[in-house]
DNA sequence: ATGAAACCTGACCAAACGGTCAGGAAGACG
DNA sequence: CGTCTTCCTGACCGTTTGGTCAGGTTTCAT
């Protein structure tokens, strides 16, 4: 009766209720953790739950079964692993814009190594999970912005150069800081969250990028 | 009481009888391809067994544990995947030094990338078995030859760069055609087994590292 | 040939895992 | 307060998996 419908709670159209919404974020969390450390085999709904704070039953009363976990946490990570390549502009100097894009993977690599490792996890496995979406969203997203590049390319601001290759390895080199952090740990003794070494991979995949499409590392 | 010790079978020492040699060649191969597809945990024995053409009882004659296998392969691998480094010669010019590398690198991930992904696999996961060897043999392995672009670098030959980062970069670029065959295919429909395909892939990673420290891609 | 060692098999077992279920505790609303 | 829904638990179950074992078959040197 009374004007706005109440939002506190059992809300079934679209809305969960705060336990709901702060027990799922919990057990996807948990479940990025496990999951990309130990892959999707060696991830147990117990020891999700564990990480979570809560028993295997109460997670199942969450997610319906393990494969459903994994595809939660999937869903929740490729947005956000992609955007960065979606605000490639056109419009403004390619030496800006792939500083930026180049920063902003490193920032992910920084901040969310997990989901680097899990996505190469799928990756490696087939993509089974992902299939669908790397051969439409991704592969459209590669083909628009490689157009970008060659864009670029046609104006003469950039030398000549393969666009779905240099996409590939600006991937390569950003994402392996995270998935090889063990790697690289053990043998610097320092990762992506040292503010030295960041800034250090930051100027090298920059200055490898730059010149390799043939522009001067420029000014400051 | 013959003079020469016959070889063919039967002996302790060290050699293994034929059967023996070939059986476990064929477990290890078997087990690369399902350890690298599905990782440690999601492979089980059974299967390396049926890869292999054999029961999982014999398998287990060979190998005691599923463990003993896994470290088998790794071990199996680790040699021929490091061999490439080991070649840089401070002695020679480091454009066909590193073009040489590059393309050894690229190779490999053409030739085995299942071994590049077991590789990859074993990292993400903390390289629980394999930490002694980079932390040892890899890590000296790289100062060495950080030592060696250092040198270049002070004699003038190629631009000031952080070897460690180089090294990183290259193994980034260079892995990543193998580690993320499955998105390379669905996004160009080609992998580093299409001579054109790879031709590309090597032109871009040396054209990238070599302005990248500061030459020219020179001459054909 | 023959006997011993090497090779191989199928039946079996215990542990771990994903998932179910009946029912209890806590929270929201009249 | 009462009651209805949501939230949570522990016991339980079927399957899968790594590994064992007793015994059979092949291989090979003599």
């Amino acid at each position: 009766m009374s004007g706005a419908k109440r939002q506190s709670k059992k809300q079934r159209p679209d809305g969960l209720s705060r336990i709901q919404e702060m027990n799922r974020a919990k057990i996807l969390e948990a479940a990025l953790g496990q999951f990309s450390r130990f892959g999707y085999s060696g991830t147990t709904i117990e020891k999700i739950a564990g990480e979570a704070g809560m028993s295997k039953s109460n997670l199942l009363y969450y997610f319906a079964s393990k494969p459903d976990i994994y595809e939660a946490v999937l869903e929740h990570i490729l947005d956000v692993w992609l955007a960065p390549l979606r605000m490639l502009d056109p419009d403004r100097d390619p030496a800006t814009e792939l500083s930026a894009y180049i920063r902003q993977k490193l920032q992910m690599s920084a901040e969310l190594p997990e989901a680097s490792r899990l996505f190469a996890n799928e990756v490696m496995q087939g993509a089974p999970r992902i299939r669908r979406v790397l051969e439409e969203d991704l592969k459209g997203l590669v083909a628009e912005k490689s157009e970008v590049i060659r864009h670029w390319i046609a104006a003469g601001k950039i030398r000549e150069t393969d666009p779905v290759h240099l996409i590939f390895l600006i991937w390569a080199m950003t994402q392996h800081y995270a998935d090889f952090q063990t790697q690289i740990e053990l043998l610097t003794g320092q990762n992506l969250k040292d503010p030295d070494f960041r800034k250090g991979a930051e100027e090298a995949v920059i200055a490898m990028v730059l010149s390799g499409v043939g522009l001067t590392p420029g000014p400051a």
